[in-house]
DNA sequence: ATCCATGTATCGGGCTTCCGATATTGGTTA
DNA sequence: TAACCAATATCGGAAGCCCGATACATGGAT
C-alpha cells in the first residue's frame, strides 16, 4: 500500500461522501465479497472502516434494487443489472473527473 | 467533449454527490474563475448546471475557510492554504480510487 | 437616469448519506 | 447442548449536501 498512515486525511476539507454504493459495486465487480470483507477493503481505501450501520443498509439497498445478489454464504456479487448500472456510473464518474490524469500529476506523493 | 448528451446519466444509481467543493478547488487551481464560469464548467462535467443556491454557498464556505480568495471582479483563485488543502484532498481521492486506471479500462465508451 | 439582463447572495428545507447503539443470526468450541 | 464470538441486520437520528425561491448588486443599452 502506498500510504503508511492516513492521519493526514483527518482534517481534509472534502469528505467525499456519496460514493459508498458506487465503490461497493466496483469492488464487487472485481471479486465476490462478504460485508465484512467489503468493510476491510473500504478501510484500506478511505482510512476508516465504515460502521456496520453503514455497510449493511447499503448492501440491502443495492440488493433491493436488484443490483447485487448474495449466495447462502452471504457473499455478494453483481447482478446483470448491477453490471449495467456500474457501467453507467463509471461513465458518469469519468465525465465528472475527465481530467483525472492531470489531477494525479498534480498530486504530490507522501 | 466526449459525450454529446448526458441523458444516460439521469437514472444512474450513484449520484456522486459530495464532490462539489473538491471540484471547485481543483478547477480554481487550473484557472481563476467567477461563480458563473464555475457553474458552466460543472455543467460540462456533470451534465446539469448547479443552481445559484448551490454554487454560491459553496464558494462562501471555501472563502470563510480561507481556501479561496476573490478579487474585485469576483474572480476566485486558490489561496496558499487552498493549495495545501487541494493537495490533501487529491491524495485522499487517489487513496479511495487507487485503481482508477482499471476503472477506466472497464468503462465502455458511448 | 431608467430599465433590463445577468451575475451574485442568502435563507429554509428536503433528501441523502452515514453512524452509534442495539438486536439477531450462525458457526465454532468446549 | 451450552457458551461464545464474529458477522449480519435494523432502527433512529445527526450531519452533510444540494436545491428552489427570493432578493440584491452590477453593468450596459436605450
Amino acid at each position: 500500500m502506498r500510504h503508511g498512515t492516513w492521519d493526514y486525511m483527518k482534517d481534509s476539507h472534502c469528505e467525499m461522501k456519496g460514493f459508498l454504493s458506487f465503490l461497493i459495486l466496483w469492488m464487487l465487480s472485481k471479486e465476490k465479497m462478504s460485508g465484512a470483507e467489503l468493510a476491510m477493503e473500504l478501510q484500506k481505501r478511505k482510512g476508516s472502516k465504515p460502521s456496520p450501520g453503514t455497510i449493511y443498509p447499503a448492501l440491502k439497498e443495492l440488493k433491493d434494487k436488484g443490483l447485487i445478489e448474495c449466495d447462502k454464504k452471504k457473499r455478494y456479487s453483481l447482478s446483470k443489472r448491477g453490471k449495467k448500472e456500474l457501467d453507467v456510473s463509471l461513465n458518469a464518474f469519468f465525465g465528472i473527473f475527465s481530467d483525472v490524469d492531470e489531477m494525479r500529476s498534480c498530486c504530490s506523493p507522501r
